[in-house]
DNA sequence: AGCCAAATGAGATTCCTCTTGCATTAGTAC
DNA sequence: GTACTAATGCAAGAGGAATCTCATTTGGCT
């Protein structure tokens, strides 16, 4: 396992160092990422997580099986490494109609529509799953989640700028509050929410934050 | 596959049109159906849900690995049977302090425990994972959490009786507004609910449902 | 342009999951 | 108790996932 630490002078150690796909990162490896990745995306939404094998992702992707293996240890790392990849990608628009529970109604909209796409609803699907045994999986889920969060958190801290909701609230409690029982209904529930569930949603949060229950 | 529909009166037909374990439910069959769920359940807290395989099962329960397959089909099948024979177990006394912030707080915390418990949390877990691919294991799921709702909205009706929230308001609503956000931290965020979150989840709950949101 | 090793592809191999066939055990009705 | 057969155990085997070896390709550097 272990190096040995004198300067290699001409002996027959070729172990690198470091990952595979870090030392020469251009070119054919970085082809061969995106090619796995995208084809990993497809395979999730078409057959769903677990039935996404490593040897599907290798014929679609053109990569060869062992390269898939040697790079991303597993399915679940390449799901990690392509989950790491979506959330780095840039938010879209916020809602902003002056009022907390109508732009919080909106956002619950966008959460639901974002989780029934392939991009957002599949990888974090994936996470979910693979997040029960795996702290890694967790770890990124979280991530994502979090980074969604302080994405949409403007949405609240408008309204404490407007005064709508007290000073000392915390907007990622507001936006939490709002997303917690979307969550539930799907992945607990087993349902979409309706428009119905989604107002309640976003009035019970609204409420909360004006309350100052949020701080 | 298809059976001769003509009365059987000497031939060699053996083929039974039950699932097996359903003609001689008992003896030996319910024997070795305790000792699988018994050790499915050992295992599940020891290994998780990914590492709990029929192999050890079967070598646990001291029962065929052949016989597992036939009666179950595969793990899951194991983990929705336990799951089931878990969640017809009564409930326990539920928290009657008069105030229902109180009741909610206190509720919140037998949730948390019930899902740090092997008999709860971890076939609980074990459905969230395999509830993203399994439309099955998704109704089992939500059918143990609304038996536990079921069980624990009594705290909401005596609200209501009380007067402390209005009527009409649905009791289900109540509960779910706790427990979204507890389950929400948990396989979302990763982490345990502090006793502080769940009082603010409570308090939220608590004046939502006073305020009529929750109709 | 040329060198070196990182990265890859193809195939062999091992390990594990799940299925199947057959002989034996044991539950249930009589 | 006896008969019938569902249920089980055991072993063989098919099929797939993951690892390993080695020859080849190719990116990065001079």
């Amino acid at each position: 396992m272990q190096e040995e630490s004198h300067l290699a002078v001409g002996d027959s150690d070729t172990t690198p160092d470091t990952a595979p796909g870090t030392r020469r990162p251009g070119g054919r490896t970085a082809r061969n990422r995106e090619a796995v990745l995208e084809a990993a995306l497809e395979l999730l939404s078409e057959l769903g997580y677990a039935a996404t094998c490593v040897q599907d992702i290798a014929n679609r992707s053109k990569v060869a099986a062992s390269t898939i293996y040697r790079r991303w240890g597993n399915r679940d790392g390449v799901i990690l490494d392509l989950a790491q990849t979506l959330v780095a990608e840039p938010a879209g628009a916020l809602p902003d109609t002056g009022d907390l529970e109508r732009d919080l109604a909106l956002l619950g909209q966008v959460i639901v529509d974002v989780m029934s796409s392939p991009r957002g609803g599949v990888v974090q699907s994936a996470l979910v799953a693979a997040g029960v045994d795996s702290p890694t999986a967790r770890k990124t889920l979280a991530q994502i989640v979090n980074r969604r969060v302080e994405d949409t958190k403007l949405i609240a801290e408008r309204a404490i700028e407007r005064g709508d909701v007290p000073a000392g609230t915390d907007a990622r409690h507001v936006i939490n509050t709002l997303a917690a029982p979307i969550y539930h209904r799907w992945y607990i529930g087993g349902e979409r929410p309706t428009t119905e569930e989604l107002h309640r949603y976003a009035r019970v949060a609204a409420h909360a934050a004006r309350s100052g229950l949020l701080s």
